[in-house]
DNA sequence: TTATTATGCAAGCAATCACTTGCAAGGATG
DNA sequence: CATCCTTGCAAGTGATTGCTTGCATAATAA
């Protein structure tokens, strides 16, 4: 697909724009981190917003969720404790700063629909599987709509605030914040 | 605190880092849209960056959320819906737009205390709150702290998704969300 | 009136941006 | 050996960046 010197290209940039942001990122830089020299950028990619679109074709650099990837059994608890794992083992801090880097004016058109897709999937499962739940009387809830997007607001939460300030928000790491959030979620907290 | 001229200028400002955000809005962006000559900005401001400064001493443009701000009565329900009322009315879209908006290598030192601090106070409101809960037994939970981060990521997700995709995710407003997602997080969704 | 202040306008500053070109060196391939 | 092919190096392109300066104009204040 890309040969080596490309593949340095690809990595310089994309760490660049998870630190700095696609605008504040120079070719220059780039170049200095790939270890390689400027006009050797523009001999392997036409320009400097090309690179960003090869990288996206790269699973690396772009979390290709899709629907198919959440199976669930019937059991509440673990089945939301597996749509989680799913999800943030695609969705990490990672990409979060990466599609974080990504949001500038000229990159709009091609980011907007693949960064929106995701969250959408998302709760498109969570939405199919809760009323699906309900048929099956498991569930009690009376808006699955706002349970889906809490849901996803939970576990999209955490990654963003692991992307944003590493272990200085919470010391929590994925497993046990999942196992703890899910339970809570199910059972609820009150007495 | 400041003319006319200078709050044209601030405004301009940052609904442009809003839109672009802080590398990719350019001087003459901003005399265009505040309807001023570049070079009145100059004579206003030291420089772009202490445009930023100066509007981020104003409440407009930074939610300056403090832990006094909550207050509660003892009943769950009713108290983490105010909990959220008071977050997402201080938090709303458009300070995330310009917390996005101003992540900049120049500008990282002085935002980085001032973004972090937010979603700090609210979850040491939460730890404080859930523990008195625990121990006046209103409360059925092992993890405190998981439980006040998925309640912070639960609202602070919801603003997110609502700064970044309006209301293309979900058409939910911010009153029906808190109303169910609060009693769903309290009750549990399971049967 | 006179003096001060605020702004617009036009021009221009050095620095940096993304990007290009010509040439030479080196390694791999035939 | 000869021939590519890739890359580094140095220099330079025009455009844009944040920012400055000198002067004219108008409003405001004395």
């Amino acid at each position: 697909m890309f040969d080596e010197t490309q593949n340095k290209i690809l990595n310089a940039t994309m760490s660049l724009v998870m630190e700095k942001g696609y605008t504040a990122t120079t070719t220059k830089d780039i170049a200095k981190r790939a270890e390689v020299n400027e006009c050797t950028i523009f001999r392997k990619f036409k320009g400097k917003k090309e690179i960003i679109i090869a990288a996206m074709t790269l699973p690396e650099w772009n979390p290709c969720l899709r629907e198919e990837d959440f199976t669930y059994t019937g059991e509440l608890i673990s089945d939301l404790c597996s749509f989680s794992e799913v999800y943030l083992k695609k969705v990490t801090p990672k990409m979060v700063k990466i599609s974080l880097g990504l949001r500038s004016p000229d990159l709009y058109e091609l980011t907007k629909d693949g960064i929106m897709e995701i969250p959408d999937i998302f709760k498109r499962v969570l939405d199919n599987y809760f009323t699906k739940m309900r048929e099956l009387n498991k569930l009690q809830a009376d808006d699955i709509e706002s349970l889906a997007v809490a849901f996803l607001a939970m576990n999209f939460g955490f990654v963003f605030f692991k992307a944003s300030f590493g272990d200085e928000l919470t010391k929590l790491q994925i497993k046990e914040y999942i196992d703890s959030s899910v339970r809570h979620f199910v059972n609820g907290i009150g007495r």
